[in-house]
DNA sequence: TTAAGTGCAAATTATTTGCAGTAAG
DNA sequence: CTTACTGCAAATAATTTGCACTTAA
């Protein structure tokens, strides 16, 4: 309930705990940490290594930056999350992994998610021959009006 | 005339100069050598620094990879390319600045230009309060059919 | 002449990897 | 027990920067 509480629920714990379960990694207790701190809550969540690290610390689940950066690639392997692609330098990390669109507020290099709802493809490129579409990245750019 | 030619011809360095001209950047050799690369002949290209550096190298245009990397970033700076964000760790560049749709070849890592008249983007996500949409970045990954 | 551009090598940043120790099945 | 995971430190990859030298205006 609190939103500044320094330790995670059980109840967070459990259901991070059950996300691996679901794509059969090994629950160490750095990886049910990081989970927990991803999806405990049950919402999406959009993230760095760095930012992840530092989640972590703050939560006292301390993990080492190594461990985040393996533990998110891994994550990504088994279909659990999808990197986004949009900053050159940092890779950015999301919970939800189907296509849809995201906001990226360049003042706070922060991505978040756009409402999808409100996002109307109504005609896509074909593929070209001998090609089909992986996936359709939309990436909206913010910056503060003025 | 040849693609194969070695050397870049004169009009294609005009080209390159006026392209500089355009925007106001000092026209060195090193600068000419390369917007001739990349607008010599009309048409949009993607390039990354690597990419750009080869071509320069197999052009007998030698420039320093620095001096790559340092060009791309004021031509973008000067609005005369733009950087797209496809892939974690290398930053690609392309000539054409509008907001248009991309493919990117996920296994030949290769970026370029999507049918912009065969996207329709019916509904856009409103900009956040406050916020005003910068750029809409649509990129399309493809991979072999199979 | 002078401010800007170039090239090298060294620095930085994000990320990955080797390997010895630790823990899960 | 045995194989996978973790953490550190070292390695790598892409990019940037400091600085002496060169060049366009």
């Amino acid at each position: 309930m609190d939103k500044c509480d320094l330790t995670l629920s059980d109840t967070a714990l459990q259901t991070g705990a059950d996300w691996l379960a679901g794509a059969a990694l090994r629950p160490t207790r750095q990886r049910v940490s990081l989970a927990a701190l991803l999806v405990g809550d049950g919402r999406n969540r959009h993230v760095t290594a760095e930012s992840l690290h530092d989640l972590a610390r703050r939560a006292g689940e301390p993990v080492s930056l190594a461990t985040v950066y393996n533990t998110l690639r891994a994550f990504c392997d088994a279909g659990l999350m999808q990197e986004v692609n949009v900053e050159g330098s940092r890779s950015y990390f999301d919970t939800r992994t189907d296509d849809h669109p995201h906001f990226f507020w360049e003042d706070e290099a922060r991505l978040s998610d756009a409402p999808a709802d409100q996002l109307t493809i109504a005609r896509l490129p074909d593929a070209p021959e001998g090609m089909e579409v992986a996936s359709v990245e939309v990436v909206i750019r913010l910056r503060k009006r003025g």
